[in-house]
RNA sequence: GGGCGUUUAGCUCAGCUGGUUCAGAGCAUCUGCCUUACAAGCAGAGGGUCGGCGGUUCGAAUCCGUCAACGCCCACCA
């Protein structure tokens, strides 16, 4: 076989994952084995990949890669979501494009082009997501608004009101007036603003002086809305207003003052406008003390008939406009600059119009209540466990959801208005008109008669049922997929969605299925460029994930990724690091094409090789175990790392080069058939280690190892069975490491070629003998000598309490090994000092345990016999 | 205004219940090397009074207090 000297990437990702695909080795099916089970946080359907999607998909391959080669039967399940305000924008947007209003097509032809633009847009990001190597089960691919996730819905919909839970009622909520609907309060993001407060002028009624009281407002557009002032009774400084009325500015309409603790006395002038039809402190008056409720706005943000003033324009335009008015009546008394919070919706960034209107709303305390304990007692267990208090803080805190948009696209709420009021609430129309016939009496009532609610459900009432409705445990309970599926096992999203859907789906899990739907969640963190800056595509700072795998490869990409990604911390993307992960890739690549270059012979094992075999198998199991160990906290970039150190350095830095063939005459070497075999299995391992993170490159070589048969795969074997590792040879290795890197150094300042021989000498007993051989052939000895002393003009250098001298005669430079020496001994003198002092000092041998005593007894007596060589060293020096 | 978190080498981070895994890793940097697997490489080296101050202790990166900076979440101050 004929292999580049540089890995390719391209030649083999899409092959690989055909074959995978074509093997069928991504699907599920509910068998004896234990699950293991993924629901992907579905993307939204028109949506395009990006950095974040990137590190949240590739822990979740990771995580379920592994699983499948632990012998679990893995199962990911992919979808998409439907995204109600994002999607019905994106159309919107684009029929206006084409001088299409949605105001001028019906329901029907609206949600005709909706579904025009999701087939023609849906599912990009799954495609994608194949490119990063996924093996999710795509005959599983679901979609929220597919027929049995939208009959779930519905389904839930109708159970909840049956139960008591869901309401409709005319409640104070956010108002998007662009996307003309109202949000939940999680849609809301408060952002500062810098703003100005205004301070105006509302004339005292009747008051001869012709005085006035000053307001402070940072809205002074709705004043029109204005039904009361209110001051705090305990307010001396206003104690004159007190039974007073008051004249609107501009609008001239009366108002009365009244009196309520809530008003700040600091704050301003201690006066308050009230408009409750828009602000919800103001409703709470307005209710309070019985005020009229005067609605300026349309829903779209423009100024209602119902102001007087002003009508048509934009809110915002309404407050330049005002101010000026309002200086030119002389009402106005100043304008201070002022930074305040002002809420934007989530999805379309303009300012929320807080608005009285007709909602549907689901009572949350039930939910709360079921939903908090399991997380607090870590029955499911959240990583990192911060997010707790996140959580619970959410939770004690709980308002009613308010489920229902004025949207289309969407699942329409099951709601059948009656002709003469009221409504009934029902799975399909056929149902409700039954049930409207029941509840009227009029037996000849027909679907005519009945309107169905124009509104669809919030987005999120469809996905916090994804862990069942994937399964189709809501339409079908106790089916067999859904119990075998269910309770999923890893969740793996971003912490921002935490109320938005981890909360819910842990709220729909206790009350369809009476157990949680996840039994871990792993937050990942906010993908950032490496000045720490969120992805945006204003600042341009979001690299194209599809040109990094084109660039780096999937696997190298994959990497960079997670070297960076601890859990729960943001990263600092930088391409540097999927730099890092496409040299590892060609450094694997490289190895490969070493080990299967070699000549086998039929030859006795040498020993060198046969030490650094048993060591190997040693480290092998070492770093298979703190894997495993890694992995079972989540710290998938630390298990990633110790792979990559054990694979870089130990095995090719170090294994390799033991065991490696020497040339002679120019002639490669034939390796020996055990060591070569060994050798194989060795690789065969770190395949299997390196296969979840790194699913292509792993294939590919694991595919070259060993003649395969047709549909073979390394995704699905599995991971070797935990072995005992001899610690004693890990240990003593770390010290011949030691000895050649103190050989290498001499070479090195000595400017001595590796092709010529030394000899090393030993004196007095070699702790590390039986390694002797590997010490010879690294670093291309002649001898290894014990010695009662070192030979004259020789370097040398001191592991543990073993001082190692390599002969070099003339070479020496007696001045120059001395200073290095003298330099030694001073340092060792220093420590020896401290130790002293330590124990010297009463207290310490008094009450420090007896181990931590005993060991800073061995650093005296090793110090000492350090300094006693070193000395004796310098000695013979000097003669 | 509450709550949480972070601060350790130039960068990104590990350091669990205080003591030889205690000052670490990867990357970057510097010095030699194009040595027939790999220059996307090999072999070496340098680099931090663990944010400041105070306390507990024989002993503190680790525990306590306090201050500072940064970040995140929540909250109705017009």
């Amino acid at each position: 076989m004929e292999l580049a000297s540089k890995y390719n990437p391209a030649d083999v990702e899409a092959k690989w994952y055909q074959y995978w695909l074509d093997n069928k080795l991504f699907s599920s099916k509910p068998d004896g084995r234990k699950p293991y089970t993924i629901v992907i946080p579905p993307p939204n359907v028109t949506g395009v990949l990006h950095m974040g999607h990137m590190l949240n998909n590739t822990i979740q391959d990771i995580l379920v890669r592994r699983a499948r080669m632990k012998g679990y039967n893995a199962c990911w399940v992919p979808g998409t979501d439907h995204a109600s305000i994002a999607t019905e924008a994106k159309v919107v947007n684009k029929l206006a494009q084409q001088g299409i209003k949605k105001t001028d097509l019906t329901r029907d032809e609206f949600l005709k082009h909706a579904w025009e633009w999701t087939d023609e847009h849906g599912g990009i990001i799954l495609k994608q997501l194949r490119k990063l190597g996924a093996s999710c089960d795509w005959d599983r691919t679901a979609f929220t608004m597919d027929e049995a996730r939208s009959e779930s819905v519905i389904k839930v919909f109708c159970d909840l009101y049956n139960k008591g839970l869901i309401y409709r009622g005319v409640r104070m909520v956010n108002w998007d007036p662009k996307a003309l609907t109202a949000l939940s309060d999680e849609e809301v993001i408060y952002k500062e603003e810098n703003s100005k407060l205004y301070y105006l002028r509302y004339k005292v009624e009747g008051d001869a002086e012709g005085r006035y009281a000053i307001v402070a407002t940072t809205r002074p557009e709705t004043i029109m809305g204005d039904t009361a002032m209110c001051i705090n009774p305990n307010d001396p400084k206003n104690e004159w207003l007190k039974g007073k009325k008051v004249i609107v500015p501009l609008v001239n309409r009366v108002i009365p003052v009244i009196e309520d603790d809530y008003v700040d006395i600091e704050f301003g002038t201690g006066c308050l406008k009230v408009t409750p039809a828009h602000d919800v402190n103001d409703y709470m008056l307005g209710e309070k003390y019985n005020l009229p409720s005067i609605d300026i706005f349309n829903d779209n943000g423009t100024l209602s008939e119902a102001a007087g003033l002003y009508v048509g324009m934009d809110r915002f335009d309404v407050r330049k406009q005002i101010e000026k008015d309002l200086a030119d009546a002389g009402l106005l008394e100043k304008v201070e600059a002022y930074t305040n919070k002002v809420g934007c919706s989530e999805r379309t960034g303009v300012a929320i119009e807080p608005k009285l209107s007709m909602q549907w709303f689901l009572k949350m305390q039930h939910f709360a209540d079921m939903a908090l304990p399991p997380v607090m007692n870590d029955e499911l267990k959240f990583y990192p466990a911060k997010y707790k208090t996140t959580y619970r803080n959410w939770l004690e805190n709980i308002k009613d959801w308010c489920i229902s948009r004025q949207l289309w696209w969407g699942h329409r709420i099951p709601a059948y208005y009656l002709p003469e009021g009221g409504y009934v609430v029902a799975e399909t129309p056929k149902k409700a008109l039954e049930l409207a016939r029941e509840k009227t009496g009029e037996r000849d009532l027909t679907l005519d008669d009945l309107r169905q609610d124009d509104d669809c459900l919030d987005t999120w009432f469809s996905s916090w049922l994804w862990p069942i409705s994937l399964f189709d445990g809501i339409n079908n309970p106790g089916n067999e997929e859904i119990k075998y599926y269910y309770p999923t096992s890893d969740l793996v999203t971003g912490p921002d969605i935490i109320f938005f859907w981890v909360a819910r789906m842990i709220m729909a899990g206790y009350e369809y299925m009476g157990d949680m739907p996840f039994k871990n969640v792993y937050f990942t963190g906010i993908v950032r460029d490496k000045l720490g800056r969120k992805m945006s595509k204003s600042l341009g700072n979001s690299p194209d994930p599809l040109d990094l795998i084109d660039r780096f490869g999937a696997d190298g990409v994959r990497m960079g990724m997670m070297l960076s990604a601890p859990a729960g911390n943001d990263i600092l993307f930088d391409d540097a690091l999927c730099e890092q992960g496409r040299n590892f890739n060609n450094k694997i690549w490289n190895a490969f094409r070493l080990v299967k270059g070699w000549q086998v012979a039929d030859a006795e094992q040498p020993e060198y090789a046969a030490l650094a075999t048993k060591w190997f198998e040693a480290m092998l199991a070492k770093t298979a175990a703190e894997v495993d160990d890694l992995f079972s906290k989540y710290r998938l970039s630390e298990a990633l790392m110790a792979v990559y150190k054990l694979f870089w350095d130990e095995f090719s830095s170090w294994y390799l080069e033991m065991v490696k063939p020497a040339y002679i005459n120019g002639e490669p070497q034939p390796i020996d058939r055990v060591t070569y075999e060994k050798t194989l299995s060795f690789f065969d391992s770190l395949l299997k280690l390196l296969h979840p993170f790194m699913p292509f490159i792993t294939e590919e070589l694991w595919q070259h190892l060993y003649d395969r048969k047709e549909g073979e795969s390394l995704m699905v074997q599995q991971l070797d069975i935990p072995t005992a590792c001899d610690e004693d040879i890990v240990k003593s290795f770390e010290a011949v490491k030691e000895v050649i890197g103190g050989i290498r150094t001499i070479r090195l300042q000595k400017n001595i070629a590796q092709k010529e021989t030394l000899e090393l000498q030993v004196v007095g007993e070699n702790p590390v003998a039986a390694f002797n051989s590997v010490i010879a052939k690294l670093c291309n000895l002649t001898a290894v000598s014990a010695v009662e002393n070192k030979a004259e003009g020789s370097a040398s250098f001191m592991v543990g309490t073993t001082e190692y001298a390599v002969p070099l005669g003339s070479l020496i430079n007696v001045e120059e090994e001395l200073k290095k020496l003298e330099a030694d001994l001073k340092y060792n003198e220093g420590f020896l000092q401290s130790v002293l002092k330590k124990l010297s000092n009463e207290k310490f041998v008094s009450k420090a345990p007896a181990a931590v005593i005993e060991m800073e007894r061995k650093k005296q007596a090793d110090a000492e016999s350090k300094i006693a060589a070193l000395k004796e060293s310098i000695a013979a020096l000097k003669k």
